[in-house]
DNA sequence: AAGAAGAGTGTAAGCGCTTACAATTTTGGC
DNA sequence: GCCAAAATTGTAAGCGCTTACACTCTTCTT
């Protein structure tokens, strides 16, 4: 087999009998060029089978044609769903996607932010899922010329989506109140992750809204920092166990913590609703088998449609349009992990 | 704020005193570059914060600074996990990381293996999940110059580590049979996501190798193709629990598939191990929880290990020892799912 | 101590693309 | 039909880096 040549604009140039510089123009659907070049150029291109070598257009001052992922953790249920439906918008729109996660380390976040030159050299667009972002580092971030989008954000100046998590656990802990609940913990994300689930205070916000409605107030030894994994919940339900008297319901702010909590109340020989009421936000997968009530949000869509929002403005980089903030519903479950309180 | 201006090799020139070749050279650690000059040039270096360009550089011939993770999907338990676990190591050695999920579409192995050369030129390395590829794909790829590692793949020219897939299965058999079980049917994820989980017929094999060591025949009837994913094995366990009689105990091929079976029982009032003992592969977090028993094996830990082979390659391009294959141990974790057959 | 071999350094030619700007062709008004 | 304006196309200069090759010093040989 003969070692292939890359295929250069420069081929499709005498193929197509026109210059390289109305290829390039061609290629990229820039204004001036005739009909008959253009269609000359997608013929030569496409008979070669051309794709531009993104190191050098992105020399010469083009795009790199890949977008960043940033990401808390890549493992989590939530961010592995949306990382992957973002993957996909990006793949079929011609994107590479390079993926960086956070790990709950600063100092990756520190190295990103520390050389935001360096990687708006390696990507066109950033897509934020739920990164906690000092307000310096938003003014950095859309100062460095990169598209930015992002999933779960909030006052941010680029374009969102997410669902309303104040709401979200509004519902969560109204359902729990409703059903006649008053001593609740919250399992928070707060400030766990340590750059992480920013969601995490607007869900704790929405937990306070939601007992003031009922003339309640927030105990703060009830509200239990927990990383939003399974082991966090894990270990916050412990504690609360351990240290703390029990209260008749938890609300944890993501499923993967109630997955733990009911861990945790299993090991104690504890049991929901039996012991506590648990109900979670999510609606992962292993919820119904779990029994566990829930508010359901749709993770991959929130994944997809901030991925489209931020190839849209790549693409049409002509229209500065506002930043949008788009909400997506989100719907209480009611399974078997919450009952009425007697 | 002044628009930073990019730090080039040229200015790094300058400020060492020496040409723009031995910048070069000395940045890259190639012969021929005295101390005293490589002591210049990192100095400079630093005090520029210079980092090079990696689109110019990898126009010029030299290295993109990224590495690809090809894996079937980014959502499943283990290839999130060995991900992340890849993506650390890819970071702390300066790598970008581009993530390629092919979703179970064959559609999006087709384009990467029909544009290698494009892949090639974009990124330095490939890490391979699990990826079932033709001999020919294999050849591509290993003639591609691009360095390759994978995770979960045998037979292939390149450094590999994974576990005994068929030790692991037959682990888990062999514990359904030394329980008395002998009508087994086994959850495969063979043939079933189009380019995935090649592991899949290394478990089957396993599985079939149990049943021999204990004089009893694989019957096709059996073995029920399944997702490796929840939905999968649910999928898979209703349809066994519709269409065929049901055996005494089940081996699904990983602990997602199980978890869908359990849920499919639940669904037709059964439950493990009461009516069926029911095992897995994996020991996902959530397995602890539901008594899932099991064969345990190491999953950051073989992204990470190949993730570093591939790492090790790239930065020793001189030193081109044999393509290396390495296992993890597995270990079978008994828990509640299975139990002795009267 | 002279010349060859080697170590260290510099020169310059690209890599494949984008983009001012210049050159050419087309269009339209009168 | 003639000329200016507009539309289209081409020329050429880089983008920041790597690398073949030429060049200048050092070291050893003998």
């Amino acid at each position: 087999m003969v070692k292939a040549q890359r295929v250069t604009i420069q081929d499709v140039a005498v193929l197509s009998g026109l210059s390289i510089c109305t290829v390039s123009r061609a290629l990229r659907n820039l204004p001036n060029v005739s009909e008959k070049a253009q269609a000359k150029v997608a013929d030569a291109a496409a008979k070669l089978g051309y794709k531009a070598s993104s190191a050098a257009a992105r020399l010469a001052g083009g795009s790199t044609g890949s977008i960043a992922i940033i990401a808390p953790t890549a493992t989590a249920w939530f961010f592995a769903q949306a990382v992957e439906a973002a993957e996909e918008v990006f793949g079929d729109s011609g994107f590479d996607t390079v993926l960086i996660s956070l790990r709950g380390k600063s100092s990756v976040k520190q190295k990103i932010f520390g050389d935001l030159l360096g990687l708006s050299q390696r990507v066109d667009g950033v897509l934020l899922l739920n990164v906690d972002l000092s307000e310096y580092e938003v003014a950095l971030l859309a100062a460095s010329g990169l598209a930015v989008a992002s999933v779960g954000m909030t006052s941010v100046p680029w374009d969102n989506v997410g669902i309303d998590d104040e709401l979200a656990a509004w519902q969560a802990t109204s359902h729990l109140l409703g059903l006649g609940h008053w001593d609740l913990a919250v399992l928070s994300g707060r400030e766990t992750l340590e750059n992480s689930v920013l969601t995490s205070s607007d869900r704790l916000k929405g937990f306070g809204r939601a007992l003031k409605d009922h003339h309640l107030t927030v105990h703060p030894d009830l509200v239990i920092n927990s990383d939003s994994t399974i082991d966090g919940g894990r270990k916050a339900m412990n504690e609360l166990i351990a240290h703390r008297s029990l209260p008749t319901a938890v609300f944890a702010d993501c499923d993967e913590a109630a997955f733990g909590a009911l861990m945790a109340m299993r090991e104690h020989g504890l049991s929901a609703p039996k012991n506590v009421s648990v109900i979670g936000i999510d609606d992962h997968p292993m919820s119904w088998f779990l029994g566990l009530s829930t508010v359901a949000q749709p993770v991959a869509d929130q994944g997809a449609f901030a991925a489209n929002l931020l190839v849209d403005r790549l693409q049409n980089a002509d229209a500065p349009n506002e930043p949008s903030n788009h909400f997506l519903d989100t719907k209480l479950i009611e399974r078997k992990t919450t009952r009425r309180q007697r």
